[in-house]
RNA sequence: GGGGGAGUGUCGGAACUGGCAGACGAGCAUGACUUAGGAUCAUGUGCCGCAAGGCGUGCGGGUUCGAGUCCCGCCUUCCCCA
């Protein structure tokens, strides 16, 4: 009964009997627990590469396993699907962004159905369908009537080579580069749409609600960048209040001058006439160098004096004012307190233009003088200099937490002259773009009226097909008459024009978890009934590079979903769940994968050529083979370099299996003598096996998870030529290692379980449970160490007590000739199951 | 400069709350079967040593009967932020 193995004949086959038995349609059953599993959806760029596999083949497993383990699972996937090279394909090859997209999607669709993966292709979800994006634009106008969308003149990063602006998250790197092309951006000043991100700082730092990696954690804290202090405010001669937020108001009697941004407001109005030249020119050389050179710690501080002067409002005191570009218009109010005694920056400043450094917090047991210290002292002490704080304790925390910071904020707010204010990092969301395949945004410009939002019931604003590109990237909207003029929904005038940016794509992302739900719903964004059943997301998996982007934005706009009412309609089945728990986190936990590097441990990239197509592999060795070896040579959360000679190892495992499920029937019930031992030592391997592969999935450790199928698959073979074969313990050995294989290599499991009569589909079985008892060793080997080296192994029972585990190890000839001629043992230590350790 | 990772054989990687370092696999070596082998099977494979034995988890200290694991100080490297 030799058949061969042959992957790719089974693998279409089972394929296409899934699909036409419905196994992966996912419907609410309020009866099951349910469990939504997801993973980053794709941008159609046209061909699936490996780092696709290696995101989902993993994440599949998990979801089959969390299905075999009785959950009711959905699985969706999607397209992310507007977006740049769309319309760079437009451009270059006059294909319609359109046509480019939906014959990429229908490729990537076929590649994504060759992973054997449990997708529910009912949901899937295309964010460039009319029918999504007319809730991308709802939302867009939901946020808008609830304060959290509005459009401003700003300065922007601009993607010269993107023709677009981009979000402040979406700049990269110490040079500031694209996060798609890597173009280095530049400073724009343009009218664009904002959402209100900052507004949920806060409520973003509380990751109470999610288990996720500690990185991302991590990484989002940073970006918000919350830092506590106080406003202050300064006053100039001419009597404009300059407020300006300080982290450390406790140095306040310190400031010995103030600086301005160059793009300050304030700056012409202030400068005298005799330094208006020299203000000037400064001003402009400024706005041509980037925010990096400008912040960077290292580079040296320029600035000149304005001729004006402002009031210290603690103590009265005349201190100039400076125009400088270490100060960002974007940090604070874009004018500081300069305190050179106690910062870095305001110290080299100082010392560069010969200004006063006055020391105000004075470190335990030194003295430090403003006019010969070398170097800003930042640390705590006691206020001095400081009129009635004198010998206030400072610490080195932040914010309230400090006693000198907590009193002088107290005492700014008694005396109106400031309070307690905090200050982030974080920008507000810029989503306008510049470009045509995208979300129009739904917004109408009047003339009398001013900006009007289209009305619900008229969505979607279509895209218009017909459209002409152009080499530069200008967006082909802008030269699009018909669709460029509208009527105004509130006054009827014709000559209102539509907004003609249309939406960041990471918009479309922010809520695509929702739209899973009921892609095809058309009264609500999604179906309330679903989501009182499948939401939260339970498990997401996904790249860390989106840890500040995608991973933030639908975050917030999960809560700004809530705070517009939109989830209102959803009523909760899991009576565990609280409403606001669920719809404030849009995802319970995470996990990211590393990245797949080239053989050459490079990036992988057509123009290098060093790519590992997951098309040719999968003809070459089978689905999955692709997907065994992708979870079984790395470590998941790393990556790695691939190697194209490792998969052989999984490719041997399969055809092992395969021999031994096909090969080794039992054909006769002939009473053999079999040990009972060995019965004993097979069925101890299982349940060995399935403990440690439950636990390994469980955990994401799919590559320890493998490694223990392939120790079981060694066991088989050892008992492949022995009368064991002829057991039930054999029957059932096989039949668990079929079931534990089933959510990895889910073809040949399903084709292995049919051939030995298996219950169609494997799929559907429940996960095998593991016995402690059975799995239990009856022997170990007692490790006997004579002080701290190993000396002997000895096997003896596993519930062997201390006192015999000593003598054993105290008898043993190899543990006798070091014993010999010493003193009796100081110590002997024993650890129950493992070893005695003798110590002389 | 701040934050977060990571350093273990030739390679990918194992090692639970401190307890046999190198599981599992790749590669390599030798042998077998072959007209043939990028197939298959067997054996071996951290380093030094004929052996007994010694040395080994980036480096240097420390705690401990015992350290890849804990503590202190460094080095290298990756990512994020400045």
């Amino acid at each position: 009964m030799a058949r061969e193995y042959i992957p790719q004949e089974i693998e279409t086959k089972w394929q296409k009997h899934w699909e036409d038995t419905g196994l992966y349609r996912s419907k609410v059953d309020p009866n099951a627990p349910k469990h939504y599993a997801l993973t980053m959806l794709p941008y159609p760029s046209g061909d699936l590469h490996i780092g696709h596999w290696y995101a989902m083949a993993p994440s599949d497993t998990r979801a089959r396993y969390m299905r075999m383990r009785g959950f009711n699972v959905l699985f969706p996937m999607g397209f992310d699907a507007f977006g740049l090279p769309a319309e760079n394909a437009a451009i270059k090859r006059n294909i319609h962004p359109k046509e480019w997209t939906y014959s990429n999607i229908s490729n990537m669709r076929r590649q994504l159905k060759s992973m054997g993966a449990m997708f529910d292709w009912a949901r899937e979800a295309i964010s460039s369908d009319p029918k999504y994006y007319r809730w991308t634009q709802w939302f867009f106008i939901q946020f808008f009537n609830h304060g959290l969308a509005y459009k401003k003149m700003a300065p922007v990063d601009f993607c010269p080579a993107c023709n677009t602006t981009l979000a402040r998250e979406q700049v990269w790197g110490e040079d500031r580069r694209c996060e798609r092309c890597e173009t280095r951006v530049i400073k724009k000043n343009l009218n664009q749409w904002f959402f209100r991100i900052t507004d949920y700082a806060d409520d973003l730092l509380d990751f109470s609600g999610i288990q996720w990696p500690e990185r991302v954690v991590a990484m989002q804290t940073n970006w918000i960048g919350r830092s506590e202090g106080a406003e202050v405010i300064f006053t100039t001669e001419r009597g404009d209040e300059l407020p300006v937020f300080t982290t450390r108001p406790d140095t306040l009697w310190g400031a010995t001058f103030m600086v301005m941004a160059p793009e300050h407001p304030l700056v012409a109005a202030l400068t005298t006439d005799e330094q208006r030249t020299e203000v000037q020119a400064y001003v402009e050389q400024a706005a041509r160098a980037s925010d990096i050179e400008r912040e960077s710690a290292e580079r040296e501080k320029t600035g000149v004096f304005t001729g004006a002067y402002a009031i210290n409002p603690v103590n009265g005191e005349r201190i100039p004012i400076w125009v400088a570009d270490y100060v960002m218009m974007t940090y604070g109010s874009g004018a500081i307190m300069a305190v050179p005694a106690h910062d870095e920056r305001d110290f080299a400043f100082a010392r560069k233009y010969g200004l006063a450094v006055r020391v105000v917090i004075q470190p335990e047991g030194e003295s430090l003088d403003g006019a010969t210290m070398s170097a800003a002292y930042v640390g705590g002490g006691v206020m001095v200099n400081s009129d009635q704080f004198n010998g206030t304790v400072v610490t080195d925390d932040k914010g309230r937490r400090n006693p000198g910071i907590s009193q002088v904020i107290d005492w700014l707010e008694q005396n109106q002259i400031g309070h307690e204010a905090i200050s982030y990092r974080l920008r507000d969301w810029l989503i306008s773009r510049q470009r045509y395949w995208g979300a129009p945004i739904p917004m109408i410009h009047c003339p009398d009226c001013g900006i009007v939002p289209v009305p619900m019931d008229d969505l979607p604003v279509l895209l218009p097909d017909d459209v002409k590109f152009v080499p530069t990237g200008e967006s082909p909207l802008k030269l699009h008459p018909a669709w460029k003029f509208t009527t105004c929904p509130q006054c009827g005038r014709e000559d209102a024009e539509r907004e003609m940016d249309t939406m960041d794509t990471f918009m479309c992302s922010s809520w695509y978890q929702y739209r899973y739900l009921s892609p095809d719903e058309d009264s609500y964004p999604f179906d309330p009934e679903e989501a009182s059943y499948w939401l939260p997301v339970d498990q997401y998996t996904g790249g860390i590079e989106h840890a500040t982007m995608h991973l933030l934005y639908t975050r917030f706009f999960t809560r700004a979903m809530r705070d517009c009412g939109v989830f209102q309609p959803v009523r909760p089945m899991n009576p565990d769940l609280q409403p606001d728990t669920i719809f404030t986190e849009p995802m319970t936990r995470l996990h990211n994968q590393g990245i797949i590097l080239a053989e050459d441990r490079e990036k992988m990239s057509k123009s290098r050529g060093n790519v590992a197509d997951p098309d040719d592999l999968v003809e070459k060795y089978g689905a999955d083979a692709v997907r065994a070896y992708l979870m079984f040579a790395f470590k998941w959360e790393q990556g790695g370099p691939w190697d194209s000679q490792g998969i052989n190892g999984v490719v041997r495992f399969l055809n092992d299996v395969w021999s031994l499920v096909t090969e080794y029937q039992s054909v006769s019930d002939a009473q053999m003598t079999v040990p009972a031992s060995a019965i004993r030592a097979l069925e101890r391997k299982v349940h060995q096996t399935i403990l440690d592969v439950t636990a390994d999935i469980e955990e994401f450790s799919f590559n320890t998870s493998i490694a223990k199928l392939m120790e079981l698959r060694n066991t088989l073979q050892e008992f492949s030529d022995t009368p064991v074969v002829n057991t039930s313990a054999w029957r059932q050995a096989i039949r668990t290692l079929l079931l534990l294989m089933a959510p990895i290599t889910p073809h040949i499991a399903e084709e292995l379980w049919q051939f030995i009569g298996g219950e169609y589909s494997i799929h559907q079985q429940p996960w095998p449970e593991g016995n402690e008892s059975i799995a239990a060793e009856e022997t170990i080997t007692l490790v006997v160490q004579v002080n701290g080296k190993v000396r002997d192994r000895i096997q003896v029972p596993a519930d062997i007590s201390e006192s015999e585990a000593k003598q054993i190890a105290l008898e043993s000839d190899a543990i006798g000739r070091f014993l010999q001629g010493q003193k009796p043992p100081r110590k002997i230590v024993y650890v129950p199951g493992r070893l005695v350790n003798i110590v002389l």
